[in-house]
DNA sequence: TCATATGGGGATAAATTTTTCCTCTATTGT
DNA sequence: ACAATAGAGGAAAAATTTATCCCCATATGA
């Protein structure tokens, strides 16, 4: 594995809360996962964006921090399953609010996003 | 500046917000200015432990979304004061949020990254 | 014997983000 | 003449995160 040269800084609520929700997919997992989309193979074709590894990786990472659990079912060809803890589930509501304000402003958003990066 | 290969996905909102408040010290940065700390210094005080060539960058990225803006004071030595705009005081209830989330589950989180962290 | 179905993971490359280092501005006070 | 002040930003290096490639496993049904 990768072994971090810069400390963590794990102050405040926020830095805590980063850290596990820092990551380029790992919030949508969450959200999918909440909605009911538990095997792999879902969530891939869910977010079509994401190779398989990354998403393998995330999800280990947020079993890691225990926000989900992974069952195997001991069948051929395999069977996961992925759900959120009891833990994972208070994180919803916040992920809710992040989506939310998301949506709101939507347009706004997609202007000021795009403006900025068609300044290369 | 950077110009991106890989394209941006601006689907939903999660996409969205997430563009424009992912960046390691973002978050710290709408917060602190928030609490009334408005000039350079102060921040890079406030969040010692990033280079204030980093708060910059991301400080003009926020300024680029019309999350904050910069107010120059024509004097010597020069005098900078950031502020939130309306649309950025809109974000302030969501970091709030996920401050909260934060605080509230300081031992657990600090326990399990401090565990996944150890094992390399 | 082979393709199919589903999930895993090593190694390496590429992309992106963050840090470090150094220089520059211009006025005031010593 | 020179330090101090407060802020800016280029260039290159380092750190970190994501992506790409390719191969593995095993029972079932054609």
């Amino acid at each position: 594995m990768y072994k971090r040269k810069i400390p963590l800084s794990l102050n405040c609520g926020l830095d805590l809360i980063g850290e596990v929700i820092y990551g380029k997919w790992k919030i949508r997992l969450l959200w999918f996962i909440n909605e009911g989309h538990r095997r792999p193979g879902e969530l891939q074709r869910k977010i079509p964006d994401a190779s398989r590894r990354v998403l393998n990786i995330q999800l280990t990472e947020l079993e890691e921090h225990e926000l989900i659990t992974k069952k195997i079912y001991p069948v051929v060809p395999p069977k996961v399953e992925y759900s959120l803890t009891e833990f994972g589930k208070t994180l919803i509501p916040v992920i809710s609010v992040l989506g939310q304000w998301g949506d709101e402003n939507q347009e706004r958003l997609r202007s000021v996003i795009l403006k900025r990066s068609e300044d290369l």
